[in-house]
DNA sequence: AATCGCATATGATGATGATCATGCGAAGCA
DNA sequence: TGCTTCGCATGATCATCATCATATGCGATT
């Protein structure tokens, strides 16, 4: 079960449902686990988190000791939503079929589109080394998951140099959306896509 | 008395009449390139990069008519100064080794750590899609050049699928350095460029 | 229905940011 | 040598930001 950690000496009703200060605290972190893959971690202000959540900028302090601490929880959400929706994906896929399956929902033109529910590495990489300690290390514990489960769906799963092929893939997924994203040109976005996915096309089971 | 700065600095004698305006210009733009791959492009302000170029924050609208449009004289800079860098590696490089010696550069511990010297895709990639439309423009460009680079490196230089295959690699090569400055782990950041490294290690001329 | 504690709002503070108006001093011309 | 022009500095403005102190009002308990 859960530790009780009740914030006063009467009973106030501590039960398996979340109190309303753990649901707020949800809600400020989900949007802020986009906003930060829209906005990027510079770009994302408390109040802006805030606003978004329905609140005002002054709450902010009672749910979380520093701005950063917020960042922390929300790269970790994001994280762990990017590498469970992977999973999904590879597990329904037919068998042998997993891993293209998964190059396609990552290189598809909905997660171009779509970076602030997508891959937190491919919308927030190359901020990641300037961020506390706390975010890159969640950021890293999700980025080694995610290279599990893509070794998962290789052919070769267990033998040696799976484990390194599936870090060479994640490195090109993530290499080609963060190119995809940043060109401002959509043939050019679409070819790197279609590029990389024609690479891997015989990779699988 | 005085702090005489002549353009003696750098003999920059590109054209021989450069104006003094015009040295002092190019300086902001040299030290706002790489600031702006260390500290991101929200990261970095116009006072920090007038400081660092020796000067005060008030005379930058001499210079530039905004912030965006010095980031994207830095951006440009930036791109065409990684090209060249590119280009020179594999130009140097023993007959059918360019390709290898280009990735072993990029991939290479001194270029992880260096990033405000680096390449500004992998620095600053994951925010260029926010930018303003000048800032993508360059970095497109310069994108393209480098996929044409490494194009030249490859045995079928010029055969269908070629280009095709230099997107690939640019697109690994860069998602590798993102994702390998962006993990606290030294030892996976050295695997994920070795992974990438022994990848690539058959491909070349 | 009255009360009370907690979650949230209001508002303040000090820092920092982009932008601009204006003054000063040095470089070059007469 | 004196004058003019131009490049940069000083300093101000207005916006935004993180953080914190304190007020308020809702909902649960009595």
């Amino acid at each position: 079960m859960m530790i009780m950690r009740s914030n006063s000496a009467h009973p106030s009703a501590k039960r398996a449902t979340q109190s309303r200060k753990e649901v707020t605290h949800d809600r400020i972190v989900e949007v802020a686990a986009r906003a930060i893959r829209r906005s990027g971690y510079a770009g994302t202000g408390v109040a802006d988190i805030m606003r978004e959540a329905g609140l005002t900028h002054g709450g902010f302090y009672a749910h979380f000791a520093s701005r950063d601490r917020l960042l922390a929880e929300a790269a970790d959400r994001a994280g762990a939503e990017a590498v469970r929706l992977s999973a999904d994906i590879a597990a329904a896929a037919a068998p042998g079929r997993s891993l293209q399956e998964l190059l396609r929902a990552y290189l598809s033109k909905a997660h171009l589109e779509g970076v602030e529910n997508g891959c937190p590495v491919a919308a927030l990489g190359s901020e990641m080394h300037r961020q506390a300690p706390e975010v890159r290390h969640a950021a890293t514990r999700h980025i080694k998951e995610m290279i599990d489960v893509v070794a998962r769906q290789l052919p070769g799963w267990g033998m040696p140099g799976a484990h390194e092929q599936a870090m060479f893939i994640v490195s090109s997924m993530i290499g080609t959306m963060v190119m995809a994203r940043a060109v401002d040109d959509p043939k050019l976005s679409k070819a790197l896509r279609e590029a990389t996915l024609k690479h891997f096309s015989e990779v699988g089971k």
